[in-house]
DNA sequence: GCAATCCCCACCGTAGAACCGGGATATAAT
DNA sequence: ATTATATCCCGGTTCTACGGTGGGGATTGC
């Protein structure tokens, strides 16, 4: 169970916007790129996820760029991971006659699903952000 | 996070095997595949797969097949997930000096990670076959 | 010896991950 | 109006793992 590169870049890029939330200037995709060491023209599809799934808007154009659509502590890791995931659509129409002994797998499984999504719904963005903070604070102190 | 179907032919494998534990008579890969629906060639890399990982060992030859190595209620689903998703070799030798961000976004999949392997860790192969004979106790009386 | 059974190696098709490229479109500044 | 700057959209590429199949060899019970 290993964080997709797909998450990481999502959550990087989003984290980038929310450093940047207070001032309501776009940022370029370019600019988040370089900033976080994404690949830019995968950013963007990823960014264009995002903004389908109205966690981003986008403006065109020159000075153009994204800004989020809500403040960082209004967004969850798990919306956000669901979202670049694609757990949404997963409506599941093939619901299958189950045996018992899937049945029971099944069970156990959904449990230890839930335990981890409740901890990703436990952090928002600003949370990210301000240990972000912190733990830059601490690096600094050392480099004194 | 969905659940492989490597690991869930894995389990109801050992599940199986779990059923006829007492007997002490080896499960041939036909049988346990017929009974629990899983494509037979597919079942018996799994099965070697354990096997090398010392969940289960083999008997070959006429009168041959599987048998779990120690009882039901010492092997825990996280065991046997990792073993079959192989999490074991995950030493992951590329240890890459993270920036700030990617360490806030790394601890809190960790957690996240932690929570549903906890919940993978309390739950014995014994209880699942509990569980399954439960259920399918009430199954009988409704259908009586 | 022979049938039953596991063992091993190799292969195949599909899907998704992680990218890259080109051109169309919208916008701001001149 | 033109141009430079952005996003938008469609497509292609490479690599890996998953799910599954096939053939032949080794071992064992009868």
């Amino acid at each position: 169970m290993e964080l997709s590169c797909k998450s990481e870049y999502a959550l990087l890029a989003l984290i980038e916007l929310s450093l940047h939330y207070s001032k309501g200037e776009p940022q370029r995709i370019c600019q988040i790129a370089a900033e976080q060491n994404i690949p830019d023209r995968y950013l963007e599809q990823l960014l264009a996820t995002l903004r389908r799934n109205g966690f981003v808007k986008s403006q065109r154009g020159a000075k153009g760029g994204y800004l989020l659509t809500r403040e960082p502590w209004k967004m969850t890791l798990l919306d956000i991971i669901s979202c670049i995931e694609g757990f949404d659509a997963k409506a599941k129409e093939v619901k299958s006659p189950e045996t018992t002994e899937e049945a029971v797998i099944d069970e156990a499984w959904q449990q230890a699903r839930l335990a981890s999504e409740r901890v990703l719904e436990s952090y928002t963005l600003q949370d990210l952000v301000d240990k972000r903070n912190a733990r830059q604070q601490v690096d600094l102190m050392y480099y004194i």
